[in-house]
RNA sequence: GGCGACGUACCCAAGUUGGUAAGGGGCGGCUCUGCAAAAGCCUUAUUCAUCAGUUCGAGUCUGAUCGUUGCCU
């Protein structure tokens, strides 16, 4: 079992600390599994792991791919199996809080195939000239099953679904019911703190961020990465390049505070319900280290 | 002390000629299968500073009280 287990958690829990830990103790590499922490350059905005804690244990999938490029739960799933797969003697911890991949390299994906990006234009093209009530109609009645619980305000999905079955004939909930490629359940541990605590956290790490310069960053970057580029989507980026004043800077700090506790709620919700894991409470744990090597 | 304005949910805020409390944010909950730091959904005032009055009916009218605020002496 190349990956020993993995450790989640919401955004600013305090996952990275303890891993490195735990890393240590198994000699193991670590897996990062986090769809903003992947672009090379967005360091601190995105609270990569230092160049310190880099040099001591091995990182993967972190702070490696052109910030121009897009990336997906498939292309995140194909890399770390690939790792495995070159590595079969190697131990490897996987920790991150983008839920959505972890559970797609535990279960797999089905196989649809890459679809051009020619596909979806032409749907937005259409959701813009027809509206996108005549999409959710469309969608409705090419895939009724794949399409239970979307509300037609949801561009993303309906799209989704439209352009499954336009680009390979065949209905998305059908693909859906082949899942390939998973390298199997591991152990979770779900790391917790309470709400409060978490977001004061949360908060303290953003004023920590504009501290180890944030904000240079971001204008650094801004010199050799195009503004339409996929990696500026993170949080707070283009924002905090297009503030001028010290008080737009000020008032963008606080957005991407806030806009951070938002984010970590829907990774709380997310990992409540798609995820089996053991919980880990930082809070009214003695040792959680102890206690994660515990279980192992 | 005099004159005036205002007082609607945790915050901002609409409320038309009195007819039975918009909207936004936040908080909380949720959905989730290749953009997931994404996309979307739900919830949040039996009550409008307080008390009394007019009225079939008052956040909307009247009076008093309290509070905030502006101008004047």
């Amino acid at each position: 079992m190349p990956i020993l287990f993995a450790i989640v958690g919401a955004t600013g829990i305090g996952k990275s600390r303890l891993s490195l830990d735990l890393a240590r103790h198994y000699n193991a590499e670590i897996i990062g599994v986090d769809s903003r922490q992947i672009y090379r350059g967005f360091a601190i905005g995105t609270a990569q792991p230092s160049l310190a804690d880099m040099e001591q244990v091995k990182h993967h999938m972190v702070d490696f791919l052109d910030p121009a490029k897009t990336f997906s739960a498939g292309e995140f799933c194909r890399s770390v199996r690939e790792l495995l797969e070159a590595n079969p003697g190697k131990n490897y911890i996987a920790v991150g809080g983008t839920g959505l991949y972890l559970q797609s390299l535990m279960l797999g994906l089905p196989k649809i195939p890459q679809i051009e990006p020619g596909v979806r234009a032409g749907l937005e093209e259409k959701s813009a000239s027809d509206g996108l009530d005549s999409l959710f109609k469309m969608a409705q009645d090419v895939d009724p099953e794949a399409m239970e619980g979307v509300e037609p305000e949801n561009a993303q999905r309906i799209i989704r679904i439209l352009e499954v079955w336009q680009a390979t004939g065949r209905k998305l909930s059908d693909w859906q019911k082949e899942r390939e490629g998973g390298i199997g359940q591991i152990p979770v541990f779900w790391l917790q703190r309470s709400r409060e605590n978490l977001y004061n956290r949360i908060n303290g790490r953003v004023d920590k961020m504009m501290a180890d310069g944030w904000l240079g960053e971001v204008h650094n970057l801004a010199k050799n990465v195009p503004l339409d580029a996929p990696a500026w989507q993170s949080l707070g980026y283009r924002e905090l390049l297009h503030a001028c004043t010290p008080e737009q800077v000020a008032h963008v700090v606080e957005e991407v505070k806030r806009k951070t506790r938002n984010y970590a709620k829907r990774q709380i919700t997310w990992l409540r319900w798609q995820i089996p894991s053991v919980a880990v409470d930082l809070e009214t744990l003695a040792n959680p280290y102890e206690f994660i090597v515990g279980q192992i």
